[in-house]
DNA sequence: GTGAAAGCGCTAACAT
DNA sequence: ATGTTAGCGCTTTCAC
C-alpha cells in the first residue's frame, strides 16, 4: 500500500466531528445538515475516500453482492442474459460474481459453495446439463437466501423462475417444419430431465400429433450435445434406409455444426432436409444455407430477472417471490427451411 | 436469517478452547496439535461453520478477490482464458469478480471503479475497442495493486502483459494468401492503436514486402468490426473495378459474415478470394467453405495470467512482474484459402 | 443535528 | 501448543 487507506476516522478528525456524522453523511442520512453533508462529501472526494466494504458489511450482515452460475458464457443468449443483469444490478448498487459450471453438476456444487460462503445476498441460476441432484441449494434455501433460476430451471425447488415457453416454441419450430412438406423430423435434443429439453420435446411432439403424423422414437436423438456425440449420432442416421426430411436441433451451434456433417454427406439443405436450429446465436445466420431458429429475449431475461432479486432483497416485493416469469419467443425463419417460395 | 450464522467463538466455547486456538486451526497452523485439529474442524462441519470472509479480509486487509475485465465474452477465444484462469484462481484459493466492458472505454472505465472500489487485490484486463485514455488504471499502479493485461494490452503501462505474437501471425497468414497466389490482399482490422491490431497490420506489410508486393493503402480497412461497417466497408470494396483476391480477416466472427456478404456478392472462395480470420472459434468451422484462421491458445493464456498475478500477490515472485509473456499460435488452413491441393 | 460507545468476526503479535 | 488482547472500519442505538 502506498498511501495510507483512508477511513472516515481521517475525515472526522479533519472536520472536526465525529465518525458517526461522517458515516452518516456520506449515505446522505436525512438528519444531517446539507452544509455538514457537502463539506463532508468533498472532503471525500478531494482525499479520494472509499468506503470499506469488509467493514460495511462485516457490521451490517449483508453483502451486497450477487452470484451468478450458468453452464456457460460462450453463446450470444448467455452474454446478452449477463449483461442485462449486470446493469441492473449496477444501477441498484449490487456487485456481481459470475462462475460458470461447464456443464457440469461437480463444478455447479462447488460453485454454489463458493457463493455461499462469499455470502451472496442472492444466487441466479441456469443449470448444467447434467445436474440430477440439487443438494447444493438446501442451504440457500435454509438460510432463506432467494434463489431465481432461469432457462434451465429446477423445477422442484419453490423460488421465481424467469424462461421462455419452450413448449411452445418447440411446438412452433416443428410445426413450421411440417408446413414446409417435411414428414419424418428428427429432434436432436439434450437431456430431457431437463425442463427446456423436456418442454421443447413435447411441444414438438404435440405438433406432430396436431398434423396426424405419429411419433418415432427412431427420430428423437439426446445426447450430451457435444460435436462427438452429434458426430456419432447423425453418421448413424444416415445410414438408414429411410432418411429424415426435417431436423429440429436444440441449439443454434449443434445445428451449425450438424449442417457441416450433412454437407460432408451430399444431402442437401433445405431440400433433402430441412433445418431449425434454436437461440438465434450469430453462427445461426453465417452458416450456408442461414439457418431458422427461435429467437428469445435474453437481455430482457436478464433485466427482469434482477430486477425481481433486488425487489426482493429492498424488500419491495416480498409477496410475488415464488413466481414463473414466462418471456416470448419467436420463430425467425431462414433459407434452411425453407422450401416454399 | 433462519439459524444463526456460527463464528469461531462459538465453536471455542464448545470445544473449551480459545477462538485464536480455533482460528488456527481452521487454517491448519503448524503450532495446534493434531487432534484439537481434528476436534475442531469435526464440530466446525457438524455445526455448518462459514468462515466470515468480511471480518478476515477487515483484519487482514486483502480480498483474496481477483477482477477481471475483458470487452466481451461471447467468444470461444474469451471464454477459454476465463475458463483457464477460474481454474488456476480457483485451486490458489482466489475469488473471481469478472466484468465485460462491451468494447466501450466508458464501461471500462466504471468497471475498473468497481473493482477499485471492491478492493480487488489484483486486476488482469484486456482492452476495450476505443480505450483511449489509460487514467482509470492509475488508481491501481498508484496503489501497487498489480495489473495484467492480456491480448489487447495497454503498451505505455509498465506491467506484465500475456500475448500472443500478432506481427508473427499476421506475417503467417498473409504469407499463406501469398502463397495461393493471392497477388491483392485486402486486410480488414480494427483500429491500429490497438497493438493487436497493429502487429497484425505490421506482418501483412512486411510479408507483402518479403514477397515484392507493394502496399496498397486501399487494400487497407480499419472500422470497429461491427457488422453494420463491415456491410459497409465489404459494399465499397465490391463496387471496384479491380477486386482483391486475398482477403485477411482479423476475427472469425466477422469473416463468416464477410463470407456471407460475398455469397451474396456471387464471390466464389477460395476461387476469386482466398479467406483468412483470427480466433479459430467455432463459428469459423462451420461455414462454407471452413475459414482458414490463427488458433491462439486461450486456456494456457488464462492460466498463465493467473499463475503470474497469484505468484507475486503471495510474496513468490516479486521480481519479474514487468515482463512480457509470448504464447505460441498457430496458422490452420482450411477450405477457405486453400486453392492448390 | 450530532456524538459516544459498543460490537460485527476474525487475526496476529505477544505472552505463557 | 494455546491463550490474551487489541483492532481492522463501519453502523447504529441511545443519549443529549
Amino acid at each position: 500500500m502506498q498511501d495510507k487507506e483512508i477511513t472516515i476516522y481521517d475525515l472526522a478528525e479533519k472536520l472536526n466531528i465525529s465518525a458517526a456524522t461522517v458515516s452518516r453523511g456520506l449515505k446522505d442520512h436525512p438528519a444531517i445538515n446539507k452544509k455538514t453533508k457537502k463539506k463532508i462529501m468533498d472532503l471525500a472526494a478531494e482525499l479520494g475516500y472509499r468506503s470499506n466494504k469488509f467493514a460495511s458489511n462485516l457490521r451490517k450482515q449483508k453483502t451486497h453482492t450477487i452470484g451468478v452460475i450458468v453452464p456457460r458464457l460462450n453463446s450470444l443468449f448467455m452474454s446478452s442474459v449477463i449483461s442485462g443483469i449486470e446493469k441492473a444490478v449496477n444501477t441498484a448498487g449490487y456487485n456481481l460474481i459470475i462462475s460458470q459450471s461447464f456443464e457440469k453438476e461437480a463444478k455447479e456444487k462447488t460453485n454454489a459453495t463458493t457463493m455461499f460462503n462469499s455470502r451472496v445476498d442472492g444466487l441466479i441460476v441456469s443449470l448444467a446439463a447434467d445436474t440430477r441432484d440439487f443438494s447444493h441449494f438446501d442451504t440457500f434455501i435454509k438460510k432463506n437466501i432467494p434463489l431465481i433460476f432461469f432457462d434451465r430451471v429446477a423445477e422442484d425447488i419453490q423460488c421465481t423462475k424467469v424462461l421462455i415457453d419452450n413448449f411452445k416454441a418447440g411446438y412452433q419450430a416443428t410445426a413450421h417444419l411440417i408446413e414446409q412438406g417435411c414428414k419424418e423430423i428428427l429432434h436432436v435434443t439434450g437431456n430431457i430431465t431437463r425442463n427446456v429439453y423436456r418442454d421443447r420435446f413435447k411441444g414438438y411432439k404435440k405438433a406432430l400429433a396436431d398434423a396426424g403424423i405419429p411419433y418415432d422414437p427412431d427420430l428423437f436423438i439426446t445426447n450430451e450435445l457435444t460435436e462427438q456425440e452429434m458426430q456419432t449420432a447423425m453418421a448413424d442416421v444416415l445410414q438408414r434406409d429411410k432418411l429424415p426430411d426435417g431436423l429440429f436441433i436444440t441449439n443454434d451451434s449443434s445445428a451449425a455444426f450438424i449442417l457441416t456433417i450433412l454437407k460432408d454427406a451430399g444431402v442437401k439443405v433445405p431440400e433433402d432436409m430441412a433445418v431449425v436450429g434454436f437461440n438465434n446465436d450469430l453462427i445461426s445466420r453465417v452458416t450456408e444455407p442461414a439457418i431458422s431458429t427461435i429467437n428469445y429475449p435474453g437481455n430482457e431475461m436478464g433485466e427482469n430477472i434482477a430486477r425481481i432479486l433486488i425487489n426482493h432483497l429492498d424488500g419491495e416485493a416480498d409477496l410475488s417471490f415464488t413466481s414463473t416469469v414466462i418471456l416470448n419467443s419467436e420463430l425467425i425463419i431462414r433459407a434452411s427451411s425453407q422450401r416454399k417460395k
